[in-house]
DNA sequence: TCGCCTGATAGTTGCC
DNA sequence: GGCAACTATCAGGCGA
């Protein structure tokens, strides 16, 4: 007896346990990443700005340019042009910060 | 001259102050939410406790449509209603169910 | 030489890279989620509806403590465990109560 | 009669309707954020350039330097030192990647 | 007081 | 192309 008012109760039944097993496996592996962030975290680097790393990684280099590019115009638009972050002498830009 | 890079900056600008306004206000308003927690802690009620009263009336409201749209849905399921589930073939649903 | 900039870019490599994997292997699962969805789908089921029974097997797990931690407050509130709620001032705490 | 078991419920009561107020015209302000963003984006900006924009209004100039030279470093550690306003010379940008 | 952790918010993605 | 669900990020609250 498998019909209940003419769905397959068997095979719904088979599809929630297979999206269930699989939410598990992903919940498993967000856990996972987690503890990585806190390993990291532990051995000092910031997790914020790891996470700004893979985001640039992840971006394609054609889209975030689009997007800087586009950004770029509304900030000049609004009088804001900023000198990003002096890209050519990182090195001795703020040494003294914390000298660590 | 209010046209830079193809954009208007002038409306831009008018934006993006409007809606810096209203963020402002939140985050006022935010403050303020704040303050009655520490007064109220302040006159022996615990936040946490309040956090959970507040929580149960928010849900007294959205509860009563939850609980009807689980309703629903356990008829559907029961077959009640299963025009909404099956609507292109119910009447085969399980023949396909060993052909998948 | 694995040291730059004062970090070991090694050690941050290793990190970024172990996550990249998970963040990978998490998203083939979501895709795979998506995919049984999309099988349940062909096969007449709502997905809609599917999502409610998957929340409705969650909460069956959950919903035990949820319903014990929403009695605890309403005795709490009840001041049947006034001692957690109100140690300071409990015995003019309704004076004020017309001041406010 | 506003004493249950040592505390007052009248108390109680006006600070969770103070709150519930407040978190009402928060929710108020939420909504008139949104209608503004809708309203830019039918005059033609794009929503999501501008929360970049409002992001970087947001932050102290000082804060974001910090932000982009710790990230910069990171870049740099992994080899990815993207020279980020050069939409010029992109082509090779990226052929460092795999190379360290 | 610091670090963790949960809940709120913002952003992204997939679906219609 | 708009809408809705889901995910990730962030900030505040809590406990150690």
């Amino acid at each position: 007896m498998s019909q209940v008012g003419g769905i397959s109760s068997d095979q719904l039944k088979q599809f929630i346990e297979r999206i269930e097993n699989l939410e598990q496996e992903k919940a498993n592996i967000a856990e996972d990443i987690r503890e990585v962030y806190a390993e990291a975290k532990y051995n000092g680097f910031d997790p914020k700005i790891m996470r700004s790393v893979l985001k640039i990684r992840k971006m394609d280099s054609s889209e975030r340019e689009e997007h800087e590019y586009i950004l770029d115009t509304y900030l000049i638009a609004l009088g804001m042009a900023v000198e990003k972050a002096a890209p050519k002498a990182p090195s001795n830009a703020n040494e003294s910060e914390e000298a660590a």
